[in-house]
RNA sequence: GGCGGCAUAGCCAAGUGGCUAAGGCAGCGGUCUGCAAAACCGUUAUUCACCGGUUCGAAUCCGGUUGCCGCCUCCA
């Protein structure tokens, strides 16, 4: 079996046969470094965090390179409004960038490049585009004739002649073809700008990519990823500039993600329906997070709500509160090292092969397009299964049944691993929740210790009136108890 | 105007030619519990927006209709 994913380039889901066996290069355009980054960029970065584990899970050697974008107009545009220059700028977004995504859960890309350090490179392919005819320059600036480029449109299947006719293109006098973009800016005043032979000036938004791609990964490489809607004009544009160039194919593999949306529109600054990611991340945490965005397939698009977040904890909640019920078993001094699944009979040795076949489930599901949401489906089976072993009247914490509790629990931290799940300690995670809750409602979690303590007195008494009392104050603030012989837990939500 | 995507239970969401249409949330019945909660068991779509067609057979393929969305301008 291999890995099967959707191609833009082909529009079909196709088998994944790397340029070089058992290596994997991919490149992910990254964020414009002049702001906070938001719960799309998160989206992005889970997508292609979980395809890159998901890679290394399948035993391939995989370079990912993902750039930042440190000198643009925005960028400049901020400088000039703090009076400062764009390095300050870029340099302190990308650093809350790398923040943010580090408490996100997202593996580090194995090369991060940045455009300024790659000007170079940028002047030489543009100086072998004008070679080629394929560019020309118009007082300093200079811009890719898109109508030499004979396969223009190929990724997102559009064809010159009807977007010129589409009409919503800025006139620019300069320009040979309105379609045509640029390569090079000639530096105005109070921009930054580099020596280049045709003036000062900087480079045009899609050459960084074209470049920082093939230097780390070759003329050639294997995957192209990024947000949709950079398949029109970004991607098209790199492609155009590469293949121009080289004469060779650029990216064998497109792979795009979806969007999220508020109340069924595009999340965008010109709607002002923003969420930045460390706003979320105090609202949530960075699992149930991506646990929401796990639930859909990476292509569609997702819609992010309080209702759609509040089931994604309750998920999660599932999730640990099976892992921290194994936990507690583990914990006992019961001695289980001697056993292998050979000594297992009967229902142990039944729920010992399904919990231990769950990687293979999953590298089904994932093998298929990264499905995670099936996936994830599976996870649920065995937690399910799991709940239910345990809570069997004739469950006994045998060495055989610790020996398949933690043989469950190495398979789901296993495939949570990929997905960047379940990687806290349960007690910590529901720790953290509770804590993030009540600063959420503005509960004092002392005040309902308190409370707690009371009632249990009350209980121990035998007094139900006041325990159910107690009870019942708590449930109207959100919280929700639970007794056990010994003592009593809580949630809220 | 051009290009593209989506439509599956109360909600979220897999499934893209053939076993009983995954899984989660919510609901209902039960077990457990002082009562609850959690957990478990059972139940909840003869049906996949609508209309035609292809096929022995379609949620899945083709054509049309309706609705929603994205891109065409910076955008993950």
């Amino acid at each position: 079996m291999s890995v099967r994913f959707y191609n833009t380039m082909t529009n079909k889901k196709e088998e994944f046969v790397p340029l070089e066996e058992g290596k994997v290069g991919m490149y992910v355009c990254g964020i414009t470094a002049y702001d906070m980054c938001h719960i799309g960029h998160a989206r992005s970065a889970v997508v292609f965090d979980v395809i890159f584990k998901y890679f290394k899970y399948r035993g391939y050697n995989v370079t990912y390179v993902k750039n930042f974008t440190d000198v643009d107009d925005k960028i400049i545009a901020k400088a000039n409004e703090e009076g400062t220059d764009i390095s300050e700028i870029s340099e302190r977004y990308i650093k809350e960038h790398n923040e943010d995504m580090d408490r996100f859960g997202i593996a580090r890309p194995t090369m991060t490049p940045k455009a300024t350090e790659n000007i170079q490179g940028m002047i030489r392919l543009i100086s072998t585009l004008i070679e080629k005819g394929l560019a020309y320059d118009v007082d300093g600036d200079v811009y890719f004739s898109v109508g030499k480029f004979k396969q223009y449109g190929k990724l997102s299947g559009r064809h010159i002649e009807e977007m010129v006719a589409g009409a919503r293109i800025e006139v620019d006098e300069k320009k040979t073809n309105p379609l045509d973009f640029i390569l090079w800016k000639s530096a105005k005043e109070g921009e930054p700008w580099w020596d280049s032979p045709w003036g000062r000036g900087r480079p045009g938004w899609h050459i960084e990519c074209s470049v920082m791609s093939q230097r780390f990964l070759g003329t050639t490489f294997d995957i192209h990823g990024g947000g949709r809607d950079l398949i029109f004009p970004h991607h098209e544009n790199e492609i155009a500039q590469a293949e121009g160039a080289s004469g060779e194919i650029f990216a064998r593999y497109w792979i795009h993600n979806g969007f999220i949306r508020v109340n069924q529109e595009k999340m965008s600054k010109s709607l002002g329906n923003i969420f930045n990611m460390r706003e979320a991340m105090n609202q949530y945490h960075p699992e149930v997070l991506r646990l929401f965005m796990m639930h859909s397939h990476y292509r569609s698009p997702v819609d992010f709500s309080d209702e759609s977040l509040a089931e994604a904890r309750l998920g999660m909640e599932r999730f640990y509160g099976t892992l921290r019920n194994i936990k507690q078993y583990l914990a006992t001094d019961i001695d289980f090292s001697a056993l292998s699944s050979k000594s297992l009979t009967g229902n142990d040795e039944a729920i010992f092969e399904k919990v231990t076949t769950l990687p293979e489930r999953f590298t089904e599901a994932m093998d298929d397009d990264f499905n995670t949401a099936r996936a994830l489906g599976y996870i649920f089976d065995v937690v399910r299964l799991i709940n239910g072993y345990c809570s069997d009247k004739k469950f006994r914490p045998t060495p055989e049944a610790l020996y398949v509790l933690n043989a469950a629990m190495t398979a789901i931290r296993e495939v949570g691993k990929v997905l960047g799940l379940f990687l806290e300690d349960p007690d910590d995670y529901f720790e953290q929740d509770k804590k993030r809750e009540a600063a959420k409602f503005g509960l004092n979690i002392d005040e309902i210790e308190r409370l707690i303590e009371e009632r249990q007195k009350a209980r121990a008494a035998g007094n139900w009136k006041k325990a159910d009392e107690i009870r019942d104050h708590l449930v109207s603030k959100k919280i929700t108890l639970k007794d056990t012989p010994e003592t009593t837990t809580w949630t809220i939500g």
